[in-house]
RNA sequence: GGCCCCGUCGUCUAGCGGCCCAGGACGCCGCCCUCUCAAGGCGGUAGCGCCGGUUCAAAUCCGGUCGGGGCUACCA
């Protein structure tokens, strides 16, 4: 596998002749979910293998659902993800702004362009007419979009409609025929225009949709490449044909790729309801972007091989739309969670030590910053359960034993009353005896002293002997190991609990 | 209802006419290792929706059917 995230094949992938400029334009009305996480990996990993440009562009044409913070956190789940881009809000670029609220003017502009050139009108159907004249057309079998009311009207029903006092909307003509793009997931598709409604450009209050920004937005942008989800497939035709309404040449349209859906456990529509689907509530959670990014690379692509495992530069370096999947992909946080072991374990000693103190801080089991003696117990125990965790937030419950003060110390309630039985008092009371003087204190020396006393002297199994001690120290039954977890307390606080054990289960 | 997209193990996928009585991964089950839990090793479970057609040969091509999903908004 090279290194090379750029491959250079500009314009390539069908026959653009320009450099690639891809986009990943998100409306942020909430959390960033895994899908438009897998689009956005997508159209970077586009960008990167073709040596193209990669623009975040916001869609944030409806401002009651998208606010300042959906936006910043977007951002900032991106930059977590590794995902950089190259023009867009934070980096600037020449086809800015990069926020559809701060492009008002250019909307404006183009629909008062297709009104004059009769490529739109004013539509004065009010929101319930159009629903009542929906459901009827619906009951009666036939297509159940805008049925054209205000298309031809005459200069006395616009005044009187005017009179009434009605505030227009304005509508895109859709022209007859058909429209057929090829599209580079789902091959070429056809569309019978006539399925395809007159649609809203501009609300009655002025403000524009997202089938007039998007459209304008990727020809001024000069975007050559579309690649976003499937839920818009079906808005194609319609963005084409503002693309024709504005002028541009066939052969300048942006060439399309549409992804298959990532679907909820039950193989629904994502939502809350089916499973949790918050990026930044798996971030929350201890999982690593890489994980993130290499499971949902998997969901809907593959390097072929049987090779699942890669980090961001070995797919980018490998991404290719033609080997992008038709199939919608159910999200399984199970494997998700089984890939974030695979990549914990692959971090650098340092690197893991680094990624669990924020958790371990989050936790008030250290401080911020971290003191020396912290330090170096984290340092000393990460390596200990690196192996046995799948998230970063289980090296709270794994280390949490060695960060905690003698006096506030407690034992798993639960798991006392499992094994700290008055059977357990002679187990203590010899490991007690057999540590209180083993030299040096070391892990090897800790295990054959607590050997010979538990194992030989009281002849018990292994198992048997250990999980009291285990407990009494670490609070536990599920530990990092025991040996290395006794140096690492050291004698004085391990004495200690084994006693206040002892006293407990006497 | 209309239109569009899709259909390989429970899940993600490899496969693009013979290499496939279908390979990998997650999950699940069993065994080994073992101070707990993991990790690791070994083995197992399970699938080409269905019916026709094309072909010497089909998971792979075509048609139909059934099933799933999406769109059908003054959301994106």
């Amino acid at each position: 596998m090279t290194e090379h995230p750029a491959g250079g094949h500009a314009g390539a992938a069908d026959g653009h002749p320009g450099r690639v400029r891809v986009r990943f334009a998100p409306s942020p009305s909430g959390d960033l979910h895994v899908g438009n996480i897998r689009t956005a990996l997508y159209d970077w990993a586009f960008a990167r293998h073709t040596g193209g440009t990669f623009v975040l562009r916001i869609e944030d044409t409806d401002q009651t659902r998208v606010t300042p913070e959906y936006i910043d956190s977007a951002l900032d789940t991106l930059r977590w993800l590794g995902l950089d881009w190259d023009e867009g809000p934070g980096v600037g670029g020449t086809y800015g702004p990069y926020l559809q609220s701060e492009r008002l003017g250019r909307y404006a502009e183009w629909a008062q362009r297709f009104l004059e050139t009769g490529h739109a009108y004013y539509c004065y159907c009010t929101q319930e007419e159009l629903a009542e004249r929906r459901a009827a057309a619906r009951a009666s079998g036939g297509p159940s979009g805008y049925d054209g009311h205000c298309r031809d009207l005459t200069a006395e029903q616009v005044a009187a409609y005017q009179a009434e006092g009605r505030k227009p909307a304005v509508r895109f003509r859709m022209p007859s025929g058909s429209t057929t793009f090829s599209d580079l997931v789902l091959g070429e598709v056809t569309v019978d225009n006539a399925h395809v409604p007159d649609f809203v450009l501009v609300r009655a209050d002025g403000s524009p949709l997202y089938t007039l920004a998007v459209a304008v937005d990727d020809v001024l942008m000069k975007i050559t490449h579309v690649v976003r989800g499937q839920d818009l497939l079906s808005s194609t035709p319609r963005q084409i044909a503002v693309y024709r309404a504005m002028g541009v040449a066939e052969d300048e349209f942006p060439a399309f790729a549409h992804l298959p859906y990532v679907l909820g456990k039950d193989g629904q529509r994502l939502s809350k309801r089916n499973g949790v689907v918050s990026v930044n509530w798996y971030r929350h959670e201890g999982f690593l972007p890489e994980a993130i990014c290499n499971y949902l690379a998997l969901l809907g692509w593959s390097p072929g091989e049987n090779r699942e495992s890669f980090t961001l530069a070995e797919m980018a370096a490998e991404f290719d739309l033609a080997r992008v999947s038709k199939n919608p992909a159910q999200f399984d946080a199970a494997k998700l969670e089984a890939i974030n072991g695979d990549k914990i374990r692959a971090l650098d000693r340092g690197d893991f030590a680094t990624r669990i103190t924020p958790f371990l801080q989050r936790a008030g089991l250290v401080a911020d910053p971290v003191s020396e003696e912290e330090a170096r117990l984290i340092e000393a125990g990460a390596p200990l359960i690196q192996e046995r965790i799948s998230r970063l937030t289980e090296a709270v419950g794994m280390l949490g034993f060695l960060f905690t003060g003698e006096a506030d110390f407690a034992v798993d309630p639960g798991d006392a009353a499992k094994v700290l039985t008055p059977d357990a008092a002679p187990v203590l009371k010899a490991a007690e005896a057999a540590l209180a003087d083993v030299t040096p204190w070391k892990w090897e020396a800790i295990k054959e002293a607590l050997h010979l006393a538990l194992v030989e002297g009281l002849g018990l199994k292994p198992r048997q002997a250990f999980a009291p001690v285990r407990v009494a120290v670490t609070g536990r039954r599920v530990s990092p190991p025991l040996y290395e977890s006794i140096e690492l307390l050291g004698r004085e606080r391990t004495l200690a609990r084994l006693a206040r054990a002892l006293s407990a289960s006497a």
